[in-house]
DNA sequence: ACTTCTCTCTACCAATTGGTAGAGGACCGT
DNA sequence: ACGGTCCTCTACCAATTGGTAGAGAGAAGT
């Protein structure tokens, strides 16, 4: 077998909640699209919400990975933060969906949003550290580091939504939107 | 009756929507929260997305307004460009839910993105000939007019799903955070 | 008084929802 | 051969879903 069940379903839930959503995915389609019952799904997961909360889980090491990754490569100064950028970049254009995800989980009403935090908030704060030293040694244009973080944020996330919009504005070529994007974002930091 | 059982809904129906989304708003959810009868909602409306659809032409109308309104003024060069934005955040900021509906809207498996666009086209074709004049003129930095486009309107919604990851990030002024990006995006206008 | 129109309601429906109970097969070590 | 564990299934359920049919109240016009 070359992937589990569990690991099976994990992928068709992210799929599924990263475009329809939660509420709008139910267990018989996901089932479906796997070609199982749902109650095997069950059998993996407590309930609907249970899967919901592994997807985020996962989701969310997954994208802790890659700060881990970057950060242990010990590059310094605005190297590191472009290498992370970069590669953040990447991972959502090639997966849209999960930062779909993230913006289910990140809507007003959600319940998973503190289990998201959970897990990036150290992530946050080394970057906030690592940010202010940055500052401080007069190697980054000074300014408040949560907002640039979250000013960071936003332009990543902002990239996954504007697929759509683009699509919709007839504007054509997508990619290189993301690429123009990264590399103002990039030179804003200089 | 100072407001007609019609508004009444489709005001419930954008806070619903905006903050929950579409799935997960049953109309027994939405009447119960007007205090009335689902069966009364579908006599003004023939289904449940027949309500998605309406409110969200409102919402389009709402913004597209702004726009016309500021444009009306005959403000010209960067002036107005801050102008419209500075309204446009205030809407943001005042109206969380509005920028939640237009969220919902843009989704991947959206089927009323086409409905949305159809309204704002016009206003975003207006846009683009307007900063591309005032490139060619030399009033502003020179770039591609659809992506700067992009990024403002991007930056702009960011700042709605921002509110929350703030709050769940422990950041507490929200509102700073706000006029902070506001100001951040005109000089980079400039 | 009668009809007509507007509005909100009760009663009801078939389909779908998330979830439970438990059967049965495949594989295991004994 | 046998009991146990792992896995996926069928059968079923109560609750909720969006939607239909039509009653009844009220106001307005004639």
């Amino acid at each position: 077998m070359a992937e589990s069940t569990r690991e099976r379903i994990l992928d068709a839930a992210l799929r599924a909640y990263g475009t329809d959503g939660f509420a709008a995915t139910s267990l018989d389609a996901l089932a479906a699209d796997l070609g199982i019952r749902k109650q095997t799904i069950l059998y993996y997961f407590p309930s609907k919400h249970a899967v919901f909360e592994a997807v985020v889980d996962r989701a969310a090491s997954d994208l802790v990975k890659v700060f881990e990754e970057e950060a242990a490569r010990g590059i310094d100064g605005l190297d590191q933060v472009e290498a992370i950028v970069k590669r953040v970049f990447r991972l959502a254009v090639r997966q849209p969906q999960l930062l779909g995800l993230i913006r289910e989980v990140t809507r007003p009403g959600s319940l998973s949003i503190d289990r998201l935090s959970a897990h990036t908030a150290p992530i946050f704060d080394r970057a906030r550290d690592f940010l202010q030293r940055e500052m401080d040694a007069g190697r980054m244009r000074p300014s408040d580091p949560e907002m640039l973080l979250l000013s960071l944020y936003s332009t990543v996330v902002g990239v996954a939504t504007e697929l759509e919009v683009q699509r919709a504005m007839g504007i054509s070529d997508s990619l290189r939107g993301a690429v123009a994007r990264r590399q103002e974002l990039i030179r804003f930091l200089r």
